[in-house]
DNA sequence: CTGAAAGCGCTTACAG
DNA sequence: CTGAAAGCGCTTACAG
């Protein structure tokens, strides 16, 4: 490996001088600077990320925590945070939390040990005790309205979201409109509720008709069950996520119950599944890519920016309209 | 941050003994090292990695390079090499190839110059000079048999999967099979084409059918209408991957073709996807999440001993029968 | 505008 | 068995 020593013998200056111009920090003049510039070019010299790291504290990387990579939400937001931190010259450590015996608490200290610039927390198992401890690292938070001081938070207006798709499903023709509810510790699944009930109740001809889930596959599937035995009358159904809603369309396939003639179905997240599946799924679509995006380049911010005041950005749900509520030509 | 001059102070010793307990290296009178260890334990050191990293060339982490961590296949893989990585005290960088602008040769780079202790390559795309030119970095590779030196490769028989598949479909019943086949510079492509050819050829009665695809569900799509058109009275379909089966599945029912009553269909790969798809789609599986665990696994295997040869591993696939090929009530 | 020097926090021959 | 010293490759006051 090439060293900023052998630049400086190679352009006949000192060290320092060369590091000024890598920084493009203090002064010098233009005549040593294209040298050094040159010399630098011919030789391919790339300064060693360990040793500037060492000696600023820092590392050019930053870290993305979600719960379970695997989950489909997730790797669209790696993508775009990945891509944003890549083109300012940071690299993204992935780390999952779930089925990690180790408390994510090491997890943040290995961080730390690492100079780690900033982290982007992206799952709700986290200690938020744990967070506070380590305040002074730059973080955004998603999905979670976090009372962490100087941190970024970035979520989505659930409660609109939510209040769309019940009126969508209303509009459409439902007569009997039922909702599958996240887990209530979960801030989004709260919010999602509560916007499906301030629409039913803004509407006297409608009942709330409500059943948990866990926002998963199977837990759509045991929901929708549960929902069919006391409520087999139901024409409208409000899946809390898309992963619920996926559920729910199989299982009123298996049960030969045709979506959306029998049932329309709206879920809420906008992941690729939705796209995907057959019949293509109405959804909340949630700008996953962008939130991925944005999370990176608030963090960056607050990198190059320590003193940052806390910060609370909300962005738009759009609803997108496919076959499993489209009911046009069926609606009166 | 503490540092190892503190734990020295307060242990009244010097910062190399402490230093060589920190290690497991060199020798340290028990007594010493029973009183370093209390004096690390009470103040709670870690040491700083990053420093540890420019004394020893190392960072403890490795990097995991995929195509598209959007595409289903590769979360998955991302999990269980981070699992296994994190398990080892290494932590994992994610790098997307696809849609960087920056020639992803950029990327190595970038890893060398942060003593990344090796790299997992899940992608095609990749240079395979480039590849050779970092020949001493620890690598391996996945899905692709390469004739880089000193790495490992893994893979799965693809031809033996794809024989699997082709043959289930005889015994459902199928009489007239066609294939939709990945790119051919996609090596994983190629091997599946030749098992499903292997197969049709052995038997008299049977004829190829194959039209090309590009391994997405739009290809997906377009390749069974082009198939369609020539051949509408095919009765197996067996795709090259699961992203092209489900798009299959997708436009046959928009054409109220049903499956698998009319036409039999086998993906490859068995993402995720495929168990959570209306109908279930019958696949050929790939471990996919062990692959990961044992791409890390041997990864670090190699980090430890830089001398190991190339290795090539070969894992089983196995046939899992699902709705989208279950004829086993209309086999005769 | 520029260089010598000290420092980032750890590791590792080397001498004892 | 242990410590002083040099080194990993860069950055950054400081003095000039």
């Amino acid at each position: 490996m090439k060293t900023i020593r052998d630049v400086a013998k190679n352009a006949g200056v000192s060290p320092a001088t060369v590091s000024r111009v890598l920084n493009n920090k203090g002064y010098v003049s233009e005549e040593k600077k294209k040298r050094i510039e040159k010399v630098i070019q011919e030789m391919g010299f790339e300064p060693n990320q360990v040793a500037r790291g060492l000696a600023k504290k820092t590392s050019n990387t930053l870290a993305l925590i979600v719960s379970d990579i695997t989950n489909p939400f997730f790797p669209e937001l790696a993508k775009g945070a990945e891509y944003i931190a890549r083109s300012h010259g940071y690299s993204l450590l992935l780390g999952n939390t779930k089925g990690v015996d180790n408390e994510s608490n090491d997890y943040i200290k290995i961080l730390m040990n690492k100079y780690i610039d900033g982290v982007i927390i992206a799952t709700h198992d986290i200690d938020s005790q744990l967070l506070e401890k380590h305040r002074e690292t730059p973080m955004v938070i998603l999905e979670m309205e976090n009372e962490i001081e100087n941190a970024c938070t970035i979520k989505v207006d659930n409660i609109q979201g939510s209040v769309t798709a019940t009126e969508h499903l209303i509009s459409v023709g439902c007569k009997k409109i039922a909702h599958i509810y996240g887990p209530l510790y979960d801030q989004t699944a709260k919010e999602r509720l509560k916007g499906y009930q301030e629409v039913i109740r803004a509407h006297d001809e409608y009942k709330e008709l409500t059943v948990p889930g866990d926002f998963t596959i199977d837990g759509g599937i045991s929901a929708v069950r549960e929902l069919l035995d006391e409520h087999p009358d139901i024409d409208g159904l409000f899946a809390g996520n898309d992963l619920m809603a996926v559920g729910v369309i199989k299982e009123l396939s298996r049960l030969k119950i045709r979506v959306p003639e029998d049932i329309a179905v709206c879920g809420f997240d906008g992941i690729y599944l939705t796209k995907v599946f057959s019949p293509e799924i109405t959804t909340i679509e949630q700008p996953i890519y962008e939130m991925g995006e944005l999370a990176a380049e608030k963090l960056i911010d607050r990198i190059k920016n320590p003193h940052l005041n806390s910060e609370h950005i909300e962005l738009k749900t759009k609803l997108v309209i496919r076959q499993s509520s489209n009911r046009n030509k069926l609606s009166l």
